[in-house]
DNA sequence: CGGATTTGACCGGCGC
DNA sequence: GCGCCGGTCAAATCCG
């Protein structure tokens, strides 16, 4: 499942060409904003950085719209994908025998328009980390799924300029149920990951 | 009191 | 080799 489409086309001269990164982007801000935050504050998007966009049309245009303007130096940080193995590298080693090249973990995105930064998906998360973001104002949180097993990860980042703008980035795939009643959310996410995971 | 956050240190990769 | 950058660890702290 590691081979996608690379349609990406990038005009980022610092970064390197990072590879599969789709990115999804919703306009249902309205509905996380229904669960979690009852405020009606309808907000006013002048700029429409969300959109819907079937499978291939994500691929097109990834990261791009939320710059409003600059593009070239733009919010890309966040797919910076290194290839790590499956598991925390760092001090201690799983020894891991078998040769298992460098797989590129897939990671999945979500534009959110949503004041809350965690969105509720029905899993458990615990908060490992927080690192500020260039060119970026609000740091970005690095969660973890609670679960013997379940090394699933996400991060989660507000961009500066809209402050209504949540990307949520997942990486890896849950092998268990959920634990919480979910929302219609959840229903929203499996269907985007039908798209994503392939 | 126990588990989840917080927050600075630390680490590995990449570029210069 | 050094410094930047993104990601993770872990001790301290917070909070139910």
């Amino acid at each position: 499942m590691e081979n996608y489409a690379h349609s990406f086309h990038y005009s980022s001269s610092s970064n390197p060409p990072f590879s599969d990164f789709p990115i999804m982007t919703t306009t249902s801000g309205n509905i996380v904003n229904d669960i979690i935050d009852h405020h009606h504050h309808h907000h006013h998007h002048s700029n429409n950085v969300l959109m819907v966009s079937p499978t291939s049309d994500v691929m097109s245009n990834s990261f791009g719209a939320g710059g409003g303007g600059n593009n070239s130096t733009t919010q890309e940080q966040i797919t910076t994908d290194h290839h790590h193995q499956e598991e925390v590298k760092s001090g201690k080693k799983k020894g891991e025998t078998n040769n298992t090249k460098k797989m590129k973990k897939p990671r999945y995105a979500f534009q959110t328009r949503s004041q809350v930064d965690i969105l509720d998906d029905g899993y458990r998360w615990r908060k490992y980390g927080q690192k500020a973001v260039k060119n970026n104002k609000f740091p970005r949180s690095y969660y973890r799924c609670t679960h013997q097993g379940c090394n699933v990860k996400k991060q989660v980042q507000r961009l500066s300029k809209d402050e209504g703008v949540v990307v949520t980035t997942y990486e890896g795939m849950h092998s268990h149920p959920i634990e919480k009643s979910t929302d219609n959310f959840e229903h929203i996410l499996s269907q985007m990951q039908i798209y994503t995971a392939m």
